[in-house]
Formats: structure tokens, C-alpha cells, sequence
DNA sequence: TGTACATCAGTGAACGCGCGTTCACTGATGTAC
DNA sequence: TGTACATCAGTGAACGCGCGTTCACTGATGTAC
């Protein structure tokens, strides 16, 4: 049953995408590679074909999940991204959503070489903040970059909180509003004492 | 080998503390009951005699962590606890470390019962934050509680982006001090426009 | 271009292992008289 | 207060199960002549 070069490219690709999804859906923990391979319609055993290890498809998957992201966001508003980031419906659906939010937890937990794809995915964005704004002065630059980190961990700490808390608790919709609500008034008068 | 009731108790509180500990550690899954009861010091055969599952077990051990961390935080400097939180220290220290950082999205893929544990843990944690700073007028009162959320979300996140990136990474570090410098300043000059 | 052979992506059974949980048993504690 | 018995926290072997990983095999693809 061998298929084409081409063929067996596409389908490693396909799997670090299903992957991608389902560590974000279910966490490391929560994917077997029987399962992942039988989602990517494939039987466990060719997985090592192409991958070392499950570890090592982590890293990828997390590297996937960043440029997902990076393509989705790309020339976005700002405004609207916060909004739709600290939306019901990307708590809700973590599967397609933010792999910081979703595995950096479980990134912590693992080898270097997943803690670096992380680290990777994360210096990616930070440049894509600093460019956007356009600021070509070294001291602007690293403002931007200090105010990009900022308002990316407080997104992500707010995803990760309400989703920690029951589906149909109050608490979990209100840490939503109140970080959205401080984000957007932190993106109109950014300028510090 | 029976023990005494009280024995007994303070066995079952004592398994409780070590499982807050290790799962802070190692995660959910990274710990196992027989793990668990061996750093406790007993046998696992006994485990069901305190607990009906290992996830009702997460649900005490969650709750014990944010008491803990309660205890040690109550009347403390606002601007204290924030270096301390977002400290190297904190961050490669998860054991004895907060509980939403460490947890948050174990709990998020836990039954009920664990979310629910930690929504109330946010609770208590948010109940203190309003009291402390003695607003009386309810609009007050809601502000404060607003921005201790956003505060709250942003320390965890940092933390759980900083744990994420590889031990020697610059980016860990500059992650934990963008982020104290940003929530100290916001600490300074907390009105909105 | 046609033929013979090597390659290797994918299959599915099997491996050892550690997991959460169960259970018969022990023996000091707690209780009834 | 002393004695007989029930309780039950803790022990350690055992359970079935699913995990990550390995392996002999298949057969179409890719290659050499």
C-alpha cells in the first residue's frame, strides 16, 4: 500500500493538523496515538513512520496550531481580535482556537524541543505586534513588545480561567467581559504615567 | 492496622496536601494513586477507603491549594504579592506555587465537581480583593472586582506563558518582567479614561 | 519505452508496562455489656 | 473496670484496560538497466 511521495507528505501534514486540533480539544493527555492516527483515517501503526516519537509530533502540532493562528490574524484589527479572542465561542471551541491557551500548560510539562516550538510561536507573534504598529524607533519597538506581552498574557490568562470554571457558571462569562472590557480600554489609552 | 479516627482524619488531610502539591507539579495526569500515596506515605490499596475516584480527590486538592494560597496572601502588600507571583521563583516552583496557574487547564478538561472547586477558589480569592480595599459604594465595589479579575488573568497567564517557554529562554524572563512592570503600573494609576 | 527489482508508507497483530480500581485480609480501635 | 466483638484504615496482590511503541508483512511507487 505505498503511496506517492507527494501522497505520504500530504498525509503527514494532515496528521500534525488533526493533531494540532485534538491536543487542543483534549490536551496531550487525551489523545492516544491510536486515536489520533484512526481521526487522520489511518491505523496506528504507520505513525512512526513519521514521527520519533508522540513528544515529537507535540512539537509540531504546537508549531501548527502558532502558524493557524499567525494566518488568521494576519493584518487583523486589533480591536476585533480581542473581541473575538475573549468571545463565548472561542472559550468554547478550543479545538480551533489558541494553542497558548489551550496546551501551554501541558507544553510546560514536556521536553525542550516543545517548549521551544512554544517559545518559537510566541516570538513569532511578538514580532508580528511590534511590525504592525509600525514603530521604527528601538525605544518604541520595545514599548510595543512590552505592551504586546502584557496584553497577550492577560488574554490568554482570562481563556484559560474561564474555561477552568463550569460551563453554565456566571464567573466564567464574567472573567470573559471584565478582560475584554480592560483590554479595550487599555488599547485607547495605552500610554503610560 | 487499624488508627485512630483522628489519625485517620489527618491521614486523608495529609493525602490531600501531597496530591496539591504533585499535581501542581506534574499535572493530573502526571501522577498517579499509587504515586501519590507512596510520596504520602501509605499504600494505595487504601486510597478508596478517603476517596471515591482520583478526581474527586483533584477537586479537594484544588480546593486545598487555593486555601493555601489564601493563607498566605491575606493582608499582604498588593504590590508585594505581585513581584513575588510573577517571580522566577514562583515560576519554577509550581508545588508550593498558585493553584490557577498550575491547574487551570487540567481543571478545564475535569468533571464538575473540580471546576467547580476552582470557580469557588476564584471566588473567595475575588471576595478578599474587594474587601481589602474597603470600597463600600456597590459601583465601587463592581470596579474593583473588574479590575481584579483583569489582574488576576494577567499574572496567571504570564506565568503559564513563562512556564511554557524552554528554562534558558530570554523570552521566560522578559515574559515575567514586561508583566510586572506593566500590572505595577496599572497599580499606580488605576482609573480609566 | 519496457522490464526487473528495491523502496518504504501504511497495515494490523503483538509487546511490555503502568494506570485506576477492586478485593480478601489484618489487626488495633471503638463499642456493648 | 474488664471482656468480647464489630468496625474499618491500611495492606498488598490482582483485575482489566489502554497506552506508546515495535515488527513482520503488503503492494504500489520509484529506480536502474
Amino acid at each position: 500500500m505505498k503511496v506517492t511521495k507527494a501522497q505520504a507528505q500530504a498525509n503527514r501534514a494532515h496528521i500534525v493538523e488533526t493533531a494540532s486540533t485534538l491536543f487542543r480539544e483534549r490536551g496531550y493527555d487525551g489523545v492516544g496515538v491510536a486515536d489520533l492516527m484512526a481521526a487522520a483515517g489511518f491505523t496506528h501503526g504507520g505513525f512512526y513512520k513519521h514521527f520519533g516519537s508522540k513528544a515529537d509530533l507535540m512539537a509540531e502540532a504546537a508549531a501548527c496550531g502558532f502558524s493557524q493562528s499567525a494566518a488568521k490574524t494576519a493584518g487583523a484589527d486589533i480591536a476585533a481580535f480581542i473581541k473575538q479572542y475573549l468571545s463565548r465561542e472561542h472559550r468554547d471551541d478550543a479545538g480551533t482556537g489558541c494553542t497558548m491557551a489551550a496546551l501551554s500548560a501541558d507544553a510546560a510539562r514536556q521536553p525542550k524541543q516543545v517548549k521551544q516550538a512554544f517559545a518559537d510561536g510566541i516570538e513569532r507573534l511578538l514580532a508580528s505586534f511590534e511590525n504592525e504598529h509600525g514603530a521604527r524607533k528601538v525605544a518604541a519597538r520595545r514599548e510595543a513588545r512590552a505592551r504586546a506581552i502584557d496584553a497577550i498574557a492577560q488574554v490568554v490568562g482570562a481563556v484559560m480561567l474561564s474555561r477552568a470554571c463550569p460551563d453554565d457558571s456566571p464567573l466564567a462569562d464574567e472573567i470573559l467581559d471584565a478582560c475584554q472590557s480592560a483590554a479595550l480600554s487599555r488599547l485607547c489609552a495605552p500610554k503610560k504615567p
